[in-house]
DNA sequence: ATGGCTACTCCTAGTAGA
């Protein structure tokens, strides 16, 4: 227990934020940074391989980088105030889906697990089946490395809205690619080994979302969903004091289509 | 919202995202 003395005594904000390409985004992450100055922000879709991660760019806010990306497509990092201890990059889960899409480390005390999802196209597409297969793996890891007992954070893209209330129009979405039943009870397993929606202990409201189409003014029409979360292990979540979707950044010149989520935690 | 953006790539067209 006094190994997480350091976080508990300090107090934690965790973010991700999934940036569609951390250069076209640089300049508004690092302005956002400046605002918010999060302890820990998992970045997915950073589109970049490892030795050209912008890693100066953060240094000079004071986070120590990690990345685990590839060119044009997926990429995972984390961003910390902390010294990260126990990286990990990467999973089995890339054997049925080999992108770069999970990075783990130990900041503060506290498992920092970020995650991007696979999209999966379409519903039946042999990519949908590899998404609902990644899911299994993924939980089938977690259940293997970690303790619901433990402070754990699994954060990331989800590609996933988990209810109704996470869907602008649940009936229009109902069986469709981010929403069918398949991958809504895929992650409801995985929650199930033991997390908590974080956003979900502070706001029972329909429509918070956090992603919206870049085509037809989606943003502007409310057309969202949820598919970006904090889950949190049972002893992390009993600390969540707060936690926020910060729409502006979805707002203004070249935005990210997903809208970062901030936890905050005592 | 049957794709009406955006970002990427040995780049000016095709692919992927969600």
């Amino acid at each position: 227990m006094r190994y997480h003395a350091a976080s508990r005594d300090l107090g934690m904000r965790i973010a991700t934020w999934n940036v569609n390409s951390v250069r076209a985004r640089l300049e508004r992450v690092v302005a956002w940074l400046g605002r918010q100055r999060p302890d820990v922000v998992c970045l997915q879709e950073t589109k970049v391989e490892d030795a050209l991660f912008p890693t100066e760019a953060f240094t000079e806010l004071g986070y120590r980088c990690l990345s685990y990306g590839q060119k044009t497509y997926n990429g995972v990092a984390i961003l910390s105030l902390a010294e990260p201890r126990e990286v990990v990059r990467g999973f089995p889960g890339e054997a049925v889906e080999p992108g770069k899409r999970l990075l783990a480390a130990r900041l503060a005390g506290v498992r920092v697990v970020n995650v991007y999802v696979p999209n999966g196209g379409e519903v039946g597409l042999p990519a949908y089946h590899a998404k609902l297969a990644w899911l299994e793996a993924l939980r089938q890891w977690l259940a293997a490395t970690a303790d619901p007992a433990e402070e754990l954070a699994l954060c990331g893209d989800f590609n996933v809205a988990p209810e109704d209330r996470d869907v602008w129009d649940p009936e229009l979405w109902r069986d469709r690619i981010l929403f069918s039943q398949p991958e809504k009870q895929a992650l409801a397993r995985l929650i199930a080994w033991g997390l908590v929606d974080t956003l979900r202990l502070h706001h029972q409201e329909s429509g918070i979302f956090t992603w919206w189409d870049y085509r037809a003014g989606a943003f502007h029409r409310g057309w969202g969903l949820r598919i970006d979360h904090v889950f949190a292990t049972a002893p992390l979540a009993a600390r969540c004091t707060e936690v926020v979707v910060d729409r502006n950044e979805r707002k203004g010149d070249k935005p990210s289509d997903h809208a970062p989520v901030i936890a905050t935690f005592a």
